[in-house]
RNA sequence: GGGAUCUUAGCUCAGCUGGGAGAGCAUCUGCCUUACAAGCAGAGGGUCAUAGGUUCGAGCCCUAUAGGUCCCACCA
């Protein structure tokens, strides 16, 4: 289980999560398999260390007065009080893990991973210490990590600026900026070499103004002549690009904003002002001074934090990294050769994206709450030691007082472990032995890059397998207007809200249904209405049959005992279990979920309950008959409540333990299996065959506005004896569905009249007589109508049987299922012709 | 700038390896038939974005175009 921050409320999102992973684990353990669902929380560091100090905040209390300690403890106040709130609320969406094995990121055995983890990167150098551009909020007042910043187009300006050249009266160097407020730390203006306007220039010396420094032009490949001026202020400590040429160039790092995002005592007579406030006053002053050339309008992306929404600010910073492109290689590879596969496919092609462009991994926070990073410190002579704990003395020089790193790691270092961490690693566990590597992980498309990726990497550097074989990912649950659901829009559902008013498995099953991997969807009241009526419906269906039985012992019938539409159902549900089946192991939940919902709405209640009422309610002339019925009604009700499990598990378990009175529960009952004595093809064919009969009778009667009162007799007329004989045995249950008053069967049209409404499928024709309540041109006329589309179909078959390249190159079924087709429809068109012709004679003897 | 994805019935979406277009909701008609009116029985409604191409055959594969969404990216 993905493990959910602490500071969390179920959304809908986690709705979806669990919802999908609890059908995953409650199918396989139905199977048999011994399913872990290993769930946990998350320390959730930076999103926890705010909530704690705005909880402070409201008791007038400072962070910093509390000290370090201080603070920690009521971070585990806090967490001991709402960390387990959101697994209370997993429960109510009937999240069947293993509660018992609850795991946090911050707990003894997770945190020795951790420590584990770190000391073995660093020894292999794979962890370094270094003065980088970070991202730096100054809200949170921490590093964050580039994939915690989100670019935003923001309208903004370019201010074209004249800075003056040393030496040369009335000469300038116009630069270009979006951010002049970093002029005060610019080392050097760059021009690109080949770009002739400025070739003399280089080499010169410019005026920083409103500062007595002055800083050099210098030529680097990195300037687009065709962007801006051409000439770009180069400011190493606040930008990254300007890092790196400052980096190439021996420029200094002169650093302007602090980390509060105000002005230092570099920015001269702008110290002190908010870094927003100095770009204004500045652009003032350089107008005032002649120095500003133009502004033009300029739209570019801004970063911001994440968490905050503060814009970033670029700083040079001590901080620690993760040397990324060696580990990520087996992760890579993985994925490529198939070990890991990503569900939907296309997700792989993210995946890469990221990998190919994959930049070292600032993993230090200038948070408190979080593991704290194992390096300490000399007191006497600052040497470094990286441990799991702290070294009695400075393996340097012997002094006893070291000092702990103040910085704590990025809260993904920790997650990133947690298919190993929480199975005992770095101890060698049973349990890891047992289920490492994992299956499947299912969760958001949303942080593959925050923790995919990087469980993937560090499953395969640090236990040399991947840790799970199948990553399914599922898209965001929106809006009815498509919009992304959040707190400030306020247009979140809550889960809660929805389980009290419709029930957990309605709101399951709305998650899941007509949803394909990976894609988002839309949140409608109307489709948890939809879910819950079908809810309504397996209770409806379930207490008819619970009622039925009563206190009748059913036994398993004889097999000759068993009818026609018997069989039927019982082959169709064991076909259904067998492509069920399929779905679930491709992961097709959405299309899986849709088939047992038109099973048991479809077949079930609407055709093969009513089929069995009749020998239900007649039970004192059959006996034999009536229970063959109820079994069969119990048998395929329970193998479809089976296959709902998953799904709704709280409906399906309760129905099941009051039919089954002797299993204890539905959650370690056995997974239908598709079995070869169950498959009645033959039948259910033929009473597909009954239906369509019946739905056509049904349709006459709707069409040609004949009241239910008028309960005609009915005539089947067919040559086929087996189709008589199901028809025969079962004369007045076909007569009910049909809303008629009886049913004659029989082999020719002897004693029909020509003008009977009839309704012609394969094998059989059936009449109507209601001469006096029908228009009979009316009649004719939808003859004919049947006629012509009959006639179409026969053009396209023949169309196709008489093209010589489809006989040739289609597969020989594909051919085979034509001319059976057109053998049909043929057969059909003689009877739609017949029957016209007969109406003609009828009229012409009137 | 790079990449992904979507465009199918009035609405929201399914449609698995190419082989006669589906569901839910909405609409219309008739039914309180003893499990269910949150229901039952019927009906209407789609040149599957556009233009080409591959194929015996395309909603599905290829190319281009239009429009929408999203992700990534250090153009000052």
């Amino acid at each position: 289980m993905p493990p959910p921050n602490i500071t969390g409320q179920l959304h809908m999102g986690h709705a979806l999560d669990n919802t999908m992973q609890d059908i995953l684990i409650r199918y396989k353990r139905m199977q048999g398999y011994n399913a872990l669902w290993q769930p946990g929380t998350d320390h959730a560091a930076i999103a926890t260390e705010v909530k704690v100090i705005e909880a402070l905040k409201e008791q007038g209390i400072d962070k910093d007065d509390l000290g370090r300690e201080g603070f920690l403890e009521k971070c585990w106040e806090w967490r001991r009080e709402y960390g387990g709130r959101i697994l209370k609320q997993l429960k109510k969406m009937g999240s069947s893990a293993d509660w018992e094995r609850e795991r946090f990121t911050m707990d003894e055995g997770c945190s020795d991973a951790v420590l584990e983890v770190f000391v073995k990167l660093y020894e292999e150098g794979f962890i370094y210490k270094g003065s980088r551009i970070v991202n730096w909020c100054p809200v949170c007042q921490t590093s964050i990590s580039d994939a915690e910043v989100e670019h935003e187009e923001q309208d903004g300006f370019f201010w074209h600026i004249n800075y003056p050249v040393a030496g040369e009266e009335g000469r300038f160097v116009e630069i270009a900026t979006t951010r002049p407020e970093t002029m005060f730390g610019d080392t050097a203006v760059a021009v690109n070499p080949d770009d002739e306007r400025y070739r003399d220039l280089i080499g010169k010396v410019l005026k920083l103004p409103f500062t007595d420094r002055e800083i050099p032009v210098i030529a680097d490949a990195y300037v687009d002549p065709e962007f801006g001026t051409g000439c770009v202020k180069i400011t190493p400590a606040h930008d990254p690009n300007d890092f790196e040429v400052g980096k190439r160039h021996g420029l200094a790092e002169v650093v302007v904003i602090n980390d509060d995002a105000t002005m230092n005592a570099n920015a001269g007579r702008f110290a002190g002002m908010e870094r927003y406030e100095c770009r204004r006053a500045l652009v003032a002053a350089l107008e005032e001074a002649g120095l500003l050339v133009k502004v033009v309008p300029h739209s570019h992306n801004v970063g911001t934090h994440d968490r905050c929404g503060t814009t970033v600010e670029p700083m040079v910073k001590q901080q620690w990294f993760v040397k990324m492109d060696e580990l990520i290689r087996p992760a890579v590879e993985g994925v490529k050769n198939g070990e890991i596969r990503l569900l939907p496919r296309r997700m792989e092609k993210t995946y890469f994206n990221w990998t190919d462009h994959i930049r070292d991994w600032c993993i230090s926070r200038q948070l408190w709450w979080g593991h704290r990073i194992p390096a300490y410190y000399c007191e006497a002579c600052g040497e470094m030691t990286v441990a799991k704990s702290k070294p009695g003395q400075c393996p340097k020089c012997g002094h006893v007082h070291l000092k702990q790193d103040e910085d704590t790691l990025d809260t993904w270092f920790s997650s990133a472990l947690w298919p190993f961490s929480t199975l005992g690693w770095p101890k060698d566990t049973e349990d890891l032995d047992y289920f490492y590597p994992n299956d499947v992980l299912v969760t958001g498309y949303d942080i593959i890059f925050f923790w995919v990726i990087r469980m993937i990497f560090s499953g395969y550097h640090q236990m040399g397998r991947a840790p799970f074989h199948t990553v399914l990912f599922h898209g965001l649950i929106r809006d009815s207007q498509g919009r992304k659901m959040s707190k400030s829009l306020g247009n979140g559902i809550d889960p809660l809200d929805v389980i009290d008013k419709y029930g957990a498995d309605a709101l399951r099953l709305t998650l899941v249904t007509g949803n394909a991997p990976g894609n988002d969807m839309r949140f409608y009241w109307e489709r948890v209405e939809a879910s819950r009526n079908f809810a309504n419906k397996v209770w409806n269906a379930s207490r008819f049959i619970l009622m039925n039985i009563g206190d009748t012992v059913l036994s398993v019938p004889a097999k000759e005992d068993l009818l026609a539409e018997d069989r039927w159902i019982l082959s169709k549900v064991n076909g259904l279990a067998k492509e069920m089946t399929e779905n679930m192991d491709k992961f097709e939940l959405g299309i899986a979920v849709q088939k047992v919902y038109d099973f048991i709405w479809d077949e079930f209640c609407d055709w093969y309950i009513e089929m069995a009422k009749r020998r239900i309610y007649h039970r004192e002339t059959d006996a034999v008959s009536a229970d063959t019925a109820l079994w069969t009604l119990k048998e395929t009700l329970s193998q479809a409540l089976k296959m709902l499990h998953p799904f709704m598990p709280f409906i399906t378990e309760e129905i099941f333990c009051t039919l089954c009175p002797q299993e204890e529960t539905i959650m370690l009952s056995e997974w239908p299996v598709y079995c070869a004595e169950r498959d009645f093809s033959a039948e259910e064919a033929m009473v597909e065959r009954c239906k369509e009969l019946v739905k056509g009778v049904r349709n006459r009667r709707s069409e040609m506005d004949v009241p239910p009162s008028k309960k005609a007799a009915v005539m089947i007329v067919s040559e086929n004896e087996e189709v008589r004989g199901i028809f025969e045995s079962q004369k007045e249950m076909y007569a009910g569905l049909m809303g008629a008053g009886s049913v004659l069967v029989q082999a020719d049209k002897a004693g029909i009249a020509d003008d009977a409404v009839s309704v012609v499928i394969p094998d059989a024709v059936v009449y109507i007589p209601l001469e006096e309540l029908v228009d009979s041109a009316k009649e004719k006329e939808r003859l004919q109508k049947e006629a012509e589309r009959l006639n179409k179909e026969l053009a396209r078959s023949r169309g196709m049987l008489g093209n010589e390249r489809f006989l040739s190159k289609a597969p020989e079924a594909k051919v085979q299922e034509e001319k059976d087709k057109l053998a049909k429809y043929e057969q059909m068109m003689e009877q739609v012709q017949a029957q016209l012709r007969g109406m003609e004679q009828g009229a012409g003897s009137m």
